[in-house]
DNA sequence: CAACGCAGACTTGCATACAAGTGTTCTACT
DNA sequence: AGTAGAACACTTGTATGCAAGTCTGCGTTG
């Protein structure tokens, strides 16, 4: 049900500034208020959602700030973790090299939401690998900030055609063990969102703030 | 509410395994359950705090996996905030200097509780000194769980000297531009629990769990 | 015609009652 | 005496009803 609300979110079907009602939403979903509200008041902590007592709930803005907190965050990690990935000896990329498969087969078909899967499959690899796949999973309610943008930017095919080349880049070089040219790939990888945030700000003023 | 619950369980209050009736609880602070139950709903996703339906609340365990998930990522986020840190032409590390004095001062008056406040914002102003202080409050759910060790480590009059002598290198070297040589304490400083955490294993096993 | 005021419908926050399930303890029977 | 079974007490999960507050829209009045 949070996985739900997030996911909509997430692909922007439900758009910052849209109004949430409880009552209406328990009602489509066939649960009661109560359950409900224990996902939305998880999604006010991750700040995909702004409850104002007695007024109303309502999806929250893009924040530019919480962008870049995010990206540092995110920057840093992958960056961490690819580097403790290529130190392994016995790298094992075969399940790294099938997510890559399936993201070129998910782009040949138009099929963003399994190409967006696929993606962050592959960057959870790349932790997986390093052994601390738990600190990818921890860093997910920071990356829901970046989420939105991400997957906005998935419909524009030469944008996805870059993705796969980078990702192929990064999987070569691990392949390789050449930390130093493959943590260059991943750095630019994460501060791609930096650069796509105020082209997409241009397009979509409304959906921003600050 | 939440933050009461989770300064208890950090400072061991609350050890692991013992249990939290909502019922009891709620009628302890005077409100209902419906309230309560959305603070240990947000513990349980820090992982603080294990429920079973229709069997009872647990405090969680403290498990070395996520102890080392937890410090991976502090450690690389806390070196890329101090290298930034160090990048930063116009450093104000006045209040750096003095959440030090603070934590000399607390030191000699045996206030542990005081300590860990000035050392968490001691730690919290580098960040801030990198235009990062978002990507602090981002980790403080992941920190979450260091702080129940680190805090556990205080009452060592002699941890807490070195860990003032570890700041002022910090501080030293930030002040001086070092960062080569700031980076290093970080790094050290960062790995202490990975060092303390089966020390205190071996003193209380049943903390622990895996 | 404009502006002020009041009423009503809506929102979220909280308390309570009920439902479903588990663990334990006591009793009865072998 | 030991074991099996049933009942009870307690747990969390959910639904519902009430309370408090805000915004909107209509009516009235200056």
């Amino acid at each position: 049900m949070y996985d739900e609300l997030v996911h909509a979110i997430r692909d922007l079907r439900l758009s910052p500034g849209a109004t949430i009602s409880e009552t209406e939403l328990s009602i489509q979903l066939g649960v009661s208020r109560t359950p409900l509200r224990e996902a939305i008041a998880r999604l006010v902590t991750d700040g995909l959602v702004t409850v104002v007592p007695q007024v109303g709930t309502r999806v929250a803005p893009i924040r530019l700030e919480d962008v870049r907190q995010a990206q540092f965050v995110r920057e840093h990690l992958e960056l961490a973790a690819y580097a403790l990935a290529c130190k392994v000896t016995d790298r094992d990329t075969t399940r790294l090299r099938a997510l890559l498969a399936e993201q070129v087969r998910a782009h040949a078909h138009h099929d963003t939401d399994a190409f967006f899967a696929a993606d962050e499959s592959f960057h959870e690899q790349i932790f997986d690998l390093a052994g601390h796949g738990g600190a990818w999973r921890a860093m997910q309610p920071v990356k829901l900030q970046l989420d939105r943008l991400r997957r906005s930017s998935l419909p524009n095919p030469a944008t996805v055609a870059e993705l796969i080349a980078e990702h192929t880049a990064i999987a070569d070089a691990l392949d390789a063990g050449d930390s130093r040219r493959g943590s260059a790939v991943v750095r630019a990888h994460a501060r791609r969102v930096l650069k796509y945030a105020p082209v997409m700000r241009a397009a979509h003023p409304d959906l921003f703030e600050d």
